[in-house]
DNA sequence: GGCGTAGTGTGCGTTGGCGCACATAACAGC
DNA sequence: GCTGTTATGTGCGCCAACGCACACTACGCC
């Protein structure tokens, strides 16, 4: 709990547990990686970028960290490097579904620049560990209302967000566990260094919205047929172009709605 | 076809046949309802309106007609007053999924605002006829540059929007079609005069992405059980109150949702 | 190096929704 | 009123995903 973390902040003191092992914290080295490998401080000029640097903090996100709960006022936004965000809707029984994944092309915390005073309608968790460097919600504001190109692209991000929702609705709708599955996994990857994920079949159950031996079915299937290859919390791609050749249309067009960020 | 319509904006000019039978023009009457019918503009402080003003153009807009399809450039956005719009997003094979609906609470256009330039990534059509005013993408944007209150209003409009399809994700994957329904219903009727909806059911499985026969099937037990009775292309709504203890948490979400607009 | 827990495998029966193929009925236009 | 079209009703078989129950096993920990 280093000082380096985001504050959490939780609905209820008595939130779900969430598992830090003490490796995780060993495996991921001190971020090397610049504010600049966020995509959108990349692209921000330097006038408007030497505003925001001094106030850029750097913090370290472990695997299945909760960014923030439901109904809270976030105090920061994020501005991830490395690693991979996952933003859930969960219902009343505790039923839940992922409407966006979000890794370094974007921020997570969205709702600060719309008004809505950074009250959180969903849950955004930590999918893969990485790094981010925060921002403190009133400079964000301030910077976002000057109405520089920084203010473009958090609102072009916003749009793709509202565009990668859309296509999930349809996804989830239409296509079946593995095509989910597929696309998730190939988002994750496109998002992360090496060819593995880490992340357990429960946790990925509760991230499409399906039941946990559903996830164990399609992944057994999968490996079956040599595309990937896993143990207890790690899946490692194999075969990408058989992956991409399994999955739904609905990867593709939002790749190619990221690309047009860039 | 008068020029009050908003330039339909097709892609292809082989766009699907969409009907627009003679009496829908004679059911709807004139627009007698002012710009502040809706709710976006009537909240605009009046230096901000005066600017405006002078650019609401008002349109009719028959049920069925296409606001836009995919892929296309924005020219206006609209602000109803009252009907309600359904955006759709569509699949290759031609799955559709509605993953927004908007009455006189909002405007049809959003990517206008956000860097889009207006280039569409979904389909809109009007679900149930009604009018609106446009306004030219130019002028919109010029006010919206200026950052008044104008401002704020759209994009805590946007966020509502982000919240409302975030919710029609979970709804989509964990709760039945019946319930899927009954959402639907309640949150048309919210934006309607009366307690009656034009629409067939052809076009409410694909407004909600399911067959047919699952609607036909739902709407009969919902009138065996007395809660709506129905004609060819017309639900009526006999019992509220039961349609409500029937409907899953999302619908109760989203209403609130909504208040926190206003 | 054993122990316990968290993660995974498997096998049911159940079911909601699908796809298809018609039958029937309501309404619009003449 | 007649007629053609469009909307709705119904009855299949089928299958993906569910819910539940209970193995099994890998790994982290002491």
């Amino acid at each position: 709990m280093s000082a380096n973390f985001p504050e959490v902040q939780t609905q209820s003191p008595h939130a779900p547990a969430v598992h830090f092992p003490n490796t995780l914290r060993h495996k991921s080295r001190p971020a090397p990686l610049p504010p600049t490998a966020n995509h959108l401080l990349a692209n921000v000029p330097v006038a408007e970028y030497q505003r925001l640097a001094p106030h850029l903090e750097p913090v370290t996100l472990p695997s299945g960290w909760p960014i923030h709960e439901v109904s809270v006022n976030l105090k920061y936004a994020l501005f991830p490097t490395d690693g991979i965000f996952s933003r859930l809707h969960v219902m009343e029984d505790g039923a839940s579904a992922a409407f966006a994944l979000t890794g370094n092309e974007g921020l997570v915390g969205i709702s600060l620049l719309m008004g809505g005073g950074g009250v959180t309608t969903s849950r955004a968790i930590v999918q893969s560990a990485g790094h981010a460097y925060r921002l403190r919600a009133d400079i964000l504001m301030q910077e976002f209302q000057r109405g520089g190109h920084f203010r473009y692209l958090l609102l072009r991000h916003s749009l793709a967000l509202i565009n990668q929702i859309a296509q999930f609705i349809v996804c989830y709708r239409h296509h079946s566990l593995e095509q989910n599955f597929c696309r998730w996994m190939l988002m994750s990857l496109d998002r992360l260094p090496g060819n593995e994920i880490a992340m357990t079949q429960e946790l990925i159950a509760n991230t499409l919205g399906v039941r946990r031996e559903g996830v164990t079915e399609a992944a057994g299937r999968l490996q079956r047929d040599g595309l990937i290859h896993y143990r207890r919390g790690h899946i490692t791609i194999l075969n990408r172009p058989a992956l991409e050749q399994r999955v739904c249309e609905c990867y593709g067009v939002l790749k190619k709605e990221y690309s047009h960020l860039l």
